[in-house]
DNA sequence: TGAACATATGCTAATATATTCATATGAATA
DNA sequence: TATTCATATGAATATATTAGCATATGTTCA
C-alpha cells in the first residue's frame, strides 16, 4: 500500500522510477556497452575485456562493480584472475531492442 | 565495410556503440522515465504531463526535447497546445524489460 | 615468504547533465 | 492588435559521472 503523500505514477511508485533510472543507467554509458555486449559469448577475465574494448585495467574494474551493484554481471574467481558473465536474460532483450531502434 | 583501424567490438562499430548507449542515455533519468511512462496512455500535452509528473514546464520541455530528438516521441500542435506521443514500438518493451529486472 | 601477476579501490580532474530562471515564440481570442 | 495562454529556449548553476593515476589486496608459485 502506497504512504500518504507518495508520488504515484500510475502503478509506479516514486522509488520504483528512480530504480528504473538506475537500471538504464549502467547501459547509458559506452564502455558499460561495451562490456555487457562483449560478454554475450560468455563468461570472460578482466584481462580479457579490457583488450576486448580497448580500455585500461582501472576504468573496466570500476564499471564492472557498477555492472555487478546493478546485478546485470556476476563473478567469479579462478586462480588469479576473476571471471564476469551476464547475470540476467533481459539484457540480451534489453540491448537488442536498443540495436533494433539504432538501426531503423 | 568498416574502416580500417576502426574499433570493432564482433559487428558493432564504435559509433553504433556510442549511439546505443546515447539511446539508453534517454531512459536513464528518472524525469525522462516518468515522461515515457505516462505516455504509454496515449498522446498528452505538455500542460498533462506536468501535472502528472509534477515536475515544472521549463524541466519538462526541456526533457520532451531531448527524447524527441532520440526518436522516441513525437508531437504535433493542436490549438496552443502541444500533443506528446511515443514514436518507438521497442520504448514499451525496454521499459518493460527494465521493470522485471528490478522487481527481481 | 617474497616476487610476480591479476584485479580492486580511493582520490582527483575533467566532463557531462539536469534544473531553474528569465525570456522568447506562437496561437487564440477579446 | 493587445493580451493571455501554452510551450520552447538560452544561460547559469549545481550535481553527477568517468577515466586515470597510484596504490592496495589477494593469489600463485619459486
Amino acid at each position: 500500500m502506497p504512504k500518504k503523500n507518495e508520488y504515484i505514477l500510475k502503478d509506479m511508485s516514486e522509488e520504483e522510477l528512480l530504480d528504473l533510472a538506475d537500471l538504464f543507467k549502467m547501459f547509458a554509458d559506452s564502455t558499460r556497452i561495451k562490456i555487457l555486449y562483449d560478454l554475450f559469448d560468455g563468461e570472460k577475465n578482466v584481462s580479457e575485456i579490457c583488450e576486448d574494448i580497448e580500455m585500461n585495467q582501472s576504468a573496466v574494474s570500476h564499471q564492472l562493480k557498477a555492472l555487478k551493484t546493478a546485478k546485470l554481471i556476476k563473478s567469479r574467481r579462478a586462480g588469479k584472475a576473476i571471471y564476469y558473465s551476464l547475470d540476467d536474460d533481459h539484457v540480451k532483450t534489453i540491448i537488442a531492442m536498443g540495436k533494433e531502434h539504432i538501426e531503423e
